[in-house]
DNA sequence: TGTACATCAGTGAACGCGCGTTCACTGATGTAC
DNA sequence: TGTACATCAGTGAACGCGCGTTCACTGATGTAC
């Protein structure tokens, strides 16, 4: 196997062992030596390729920045919230890139608390999304407060139900949302079709 | 000084210059030598009144409790959630509550995540409110999801708006999360009362 | 009321554990000739 | 193609920092007589 290889195999290891034990114990409660041993190398292999704990959560940012240019320019799409279509579109992109990446999402929340540094990154994470959605609400005749509020109380939503919701079926959180979110926009249920059953 | 008031002194501002601490800097970024110096105390103080900063902890969540057994037996209030006022009620029920001890929730959700003890505790506590309220949506005629989904979906929204918005005016935060709240479970608006201007 | 001793809140330097980080070493891959 | 040396990924024991925790000590309050 060549050194280059080699090289990268191990990088992957560890970022992956990282990955699985921020799953299951989170964060803050994993070790480096944790993650070592988990991708089955030696503790000092961890600062081949990381200064830090840190500098591995910004790797795995990285991948998560990367996988979303992918969305980034994805064709059309529905943007009026007066549309239920149009929720449950943004929605499931919503829901499908958390659960990819729920593990460094996870991390990042925590790192957040702890760390000035990621709490940034995490306020702008959030504020850009925000600010790409925010015109969505522009031809919703009836909103429950002023956009920028009811925006902030939809992505409170969304935000704490993809933590809480890790084993819900995609499709049944999604229309759950939904329909949660419609309702509250536009004062007024919409019709139930096939695929909006909520039970 | 007698002495039994100089220990019971040196404990509260042990309690107060911790929910201080708490307040700012959060539950996981505060050593125990921090408190006692915010305290104006030695560190070894610390250690006569509470085995660890989990014992600490413990403590401000027994005034929680204390504080909580006021509500308990209040008086008849409403509790049909097809009524806005019966939201309303228990949205500044929930809202003030929080409020009021808002360093100790925080330090209860970070503890959390560190800590399998305080883990069960956050999810006995959310339970029990989860439990309390479930019927009150037994009225409710045209719910989005079944009665236990609807419910959690509502917590998971009161949950993060405490936390995001510390400063927003009380009256506010309450009507435009009941108003959210009432759009979502109900399906539809209810009439702009005086109070219910969400701007 | 006064004196002698006991008790206890409070102190802060010192100790030690856990874990992050380093570094001398190994063995395998790569390079020069 | 073969040999000698250089480079580099990987190892794991050892080091040391930060912080929780201890403990011998102080001085003030409490108690006994």
């Amino acid at each position: 196997m060549k050194r280059a290889e080699r090289a990268a195999d191990t990088r992957a290891a560890l970022l992956e062992a990282a990955k699985r034990l921020f799953a299951t114990r989170g964060y803050l409660n994993t070790k480096i030596t944790d993650i070592t041993a988990e991708a089955g190398r030696a503790a000092g292999s961890f600062y081949t390729y990381f200064a830090g704990k840190e500098e591995l959560l910004e790797a795995l940012l990285a991948e998560v920045a990367q996988a979303g240019d992918g969305y980034a320019g994805a064709a059309e799409h529905k943007s009026d919230f007066s549309d239920p279509d149009a929720i449950r579109y943004h929605v499931a992109v919503y829901w499908n890139v958390y659960q990819e990446h729920a593990a460094t999402f996870l991390a990042l929340r925590q790192a957040a608390l702890v760390d000035e540094h990621f709490a940034r990154i995490l306020r702008e994470f959030r504020r850009t999304q925000f600010d790409d959605i925010l015109d969505h609400l522009d031809h919703v005749p009836n909103l429950p407060a002023s956009a920028e509020v009811s925006l902030t109380v939809l992505g409170s939503m969304l935000d704490t139900l993809v933590q809480l919701w890790p084993e819900t079926p995609g499709d049944d959180a999604i229309e759950i949302i939904t329909r949660f979110a419609y309702r509250a926009l536009n004062g007024k249920d919409y019709p139930t079709t096939s695929a909006g059953s909520t039970r």
